[in-house]
DNA sequence: AACGTAGCGGAGGGGTGCCTCCGTTTGCAA
DNA sequence: TTGCAAACGGAGGCACCCCTCCGCTACGTT
């Protein structure tokens, strides 16, 4: 399967000496915290120094910026994309609400990385396989079991929710009020109107 | 009303000389291309080299950074505070999806500027309320119309919908799918189950 | 038409980030 | 323990951006 190669390929360039690879794990760990902080356009210099190694180290380890986003962004999605597993023996809406807010998680970070690597990236394709191949399924039997709309695809569940959650809600309340709204909308029949 | 006279202040500030005025015109023009396109971040000196001027003009009337940021935001405030005016006398729930389609023109270049602005700015507030004043009888008469949900706040609405529409849609028809789940949302009464 | 001044533009100093290169350090295999 | 290849780090050259300053331009008034 072509996503899991890619996925795998990335994973796999991490470094083998037990020095070099605790400063790789250093750097993406940075990378995250600085990425979320300031968004893709953050300082390297910056990163590096959080990370505790020099610029040559990164740069060493990741030549281009895109390389550093495509292994934080890989990163989070192997966290998630695992997760769709534990959720198989919910009730199909359950799951599927249950999965959607791990989702938004890993959105946060998301945000700002993705509008970079969505122009031409196989990994960003990869890592969007799979994504869809976790949560696909769960939605779909929520469909089949009647408790979601038929019309609504995967691709359209994601962007409805990211997006709400792309933005800060400084009171959590108002967060899950909006997205019962939201998914209310999701769980009726497509509007008969 | 404190609001109206922010706006109006940050009017005034537009020069007389019918020179400098176009040029006014032309930086916040190219500023809201620009912001658009490169987030808040973006180069000044690029955005007074595409209005067609010299970057001391740019310093001259927008000294701050910041100052130009509000001048774009409340230009698109304006615009969009105005046109619900139109709206007055369509059935409830049409003039509020109809608003709410405008809104989401004002928030594709808000985005970045609101999270700049946010932390505090007497204008930024100023053109908060100028929104609300404009959008939340429209949700109110909805409501009174049995059209829309009424646990629903104002500010609930705007966040659904702009969380939205802040993702880039490829195609315009899932853009308009996603959004009528998320309105099905709102004009379904308070989630029975 | 003539003039005073508001407005213009861009050179330039200071700062920061990007990325390369190379002398030094260090893990680990023998 | 020793040796060497892998990894390190940061100095430095380059590019871009921020912002100030001042000699020049041209608008609008009289």
């Amino acid at each position: 399967m072509a996503s899991a190669d890619q996925l795998g390929e990335v994973f796999a360039r991490r470094p083998k000496r037990a020095d070099a690879r605790r400063n790789y794990d250093a750097l993406i760990a940075a990378a995250q915290e600085v990425f979320g902080e300031c968004g893709a356009g953050a300082s390297l210099e910056e990163i590096a120094r959080r990370a505790g190694v020099g610029i040559g180290t990164l740069y060493r380890n990741f030549p281009k910026r895109r390389d550093l986003f495509e292994a934080v962004y890989v990163e989070e999605v192997r966290a998630l994309s695992a997760s769709a597993a534990d959720l198989a023996d919910r009730p199909p809406w359950d799951a599927l609400v249950a999965w959607l807010h791990r989702f938004v998680a890993y959105v946060g970070t998301k945000r700002a990385l993705a509008e970079e690597l969505v122009h031409d990236s196989e990994v960003f394709r990869s890592c969007r396989t799979e994504i869809y191949a976790a949560g696909e399924p769960l939605l779909r039997r929520a469909q089949q079991a009647g408790a979601a709309r038929p019309d609504a695809t995967f691709d359209d569940v994601v962007r409805l929710v990211s997006g709400i959650m792309a933005y800060q809600f400084f009171e959590p309340a108002q967060r899950d009020r909006v997205l019962t709204i939201a998914l209310d909308g999701l769980r009726h029949p497509a509007t008969p109107r």
